[in-house]
DNA sequence: ATATTTTTTGACTATATGGTCAAGTATTGT
DNA sequence: ACAATACTTGACCATATAGTCAAAAAATAT
């Protein structure tokens, strides 16, 4: 029985299964959230029986951890990356870019964040008061000893990171509102980049 | 039978229920969205018994419905209000504001808003296809006309809009991120209003 | 080829959920 | 005061949902 096994290498069917299951439930977490997606809908994705997927996780809800504990390894990737050595309107508008990437390439991840968020953050809370918060933190000291510096605007660097956050996932998060806007086709994505880096560069010139 | 009542003026206990009713399902379909929410946690959140709500509404999509409707009367309203006459920074930067405060003091109706959009915008889509496509191409029209003019930096008025939504919804929609990461216990948005008047006056200059 | 282990799933259980109903209570109208 | 109407809810129903189980099928090891 796989299911919470720890110590046997996972046989080619597990490895097989597991990321099948994944994948699916990204799909269904992403779009319906933990609460309004059922492990019926997660089987008919991944083309399994409810006790199949059942068979290699616990429970829904460990299915759903599994994928944010997968997301939170990368989630934090572009923060952890700005180099106080570097220059930093090109580090921020660096991560800018990195992080509108993300967004871009990874949209039901930022969708299964948001749903998380906005059910009161309730399975990584912990992640976002520690893990998170201490490397906003820290980052956020480099921004603070650039701008000291005279090396850039004097703004606030947490709200800078937030603006950030806000302008780079939301193309994700609310990509059907984006596009029903434009409404002409084109991928928002496309001039989203030069959008984003001309008002940074504008707003963090000392 | 009051439910579907079209005709009669309702009565005093009507008013009382339907409001009760609407307030509670606000708090709860803003936390948990339309699938993770059930009547018996509105019903709770109200202090009246399910069968007793659903006199007043026909069913739980009603509820979620009046709410999504009264949300939209109000939703648009900042856009509105954007004055080709105006001064074209301060009538940005006033509906920055209006956006800010809207999130502040409704910060519920932001993420059942929210909620819906990661959703698909499932019961909203013609809405968002049509009055807010319409009246954001109108505006963005009046935003081009200024650039045209000279009155403003040369800018993509459509990213305009979106980044405006974003950084001010962010407040409400990612509230707990927001004050985990900030961790001080200070209300953002008393630095997030200053903060982002000066990123998109530095970034409207011409 | 056979034994062992893993995988699969139809049938099932217990609980949850949306919604109904009839009867009692409360409110309103006369 | 009484009649009529509105309101309330415990009990209930039908379906949905998370999860289990035992047996059969498939895969793997020998």
């Amino acid at each position: 029985m796989p299911r919470s096994q720890t110590t046997k290498k996972p046989t080619r069917i597990q490895r097989e299964k597991t990321q099948a299951i994944l994948e699916a439930a990204l799909d269904v977490f992403s779009d319906f959230g933990f609460r309004g997606s059922t492990i019926d809908m997660i089987a008919a994705r991944a083309g399994l029986s409810k006790p199949n997927i059942l068979y290699y996780f616990d429970n829904k809800e460990a299915i759903h951890k599994t994928l944010l504990a997968e997301l939170l390894q990368t989630w934090l990737d572009p923060l952890h990356q700005i180099d106080e050595a570097g220059d930093p309107i090109e580090e921020i508008c660096g991560y800018v870019a990195q992080k509108l990437k993300m967004a871009r390439e990874f949209p039901r991840e930022s969708k299964l964040f948001a749903n998380e968020i906005l059910q009161g953050a309730p399975h990584i809370l912990p992640e976002i008061e520690g893990e998170l918060k201490e490397l906003t933190s820290l980052k956020a000291k480099v921004v603070k000893s650039w701008i000291t510096a005279g090396k850039l605007a004097d703004i606030d660097p947490y709200h800078l990171f937030f603006s950030i956050w806000a302008t780079t996932q939301h193309y994700a998060d609310f990509d059907i509102q984006v596009r029903s806007v434009l409404g002409d086709g084109s991928d928002p994505f496309d001039t989203a980049g030069p959008f984003l880096d001309k008002m940074y560069r504008t707003m963090l010139r000392p």
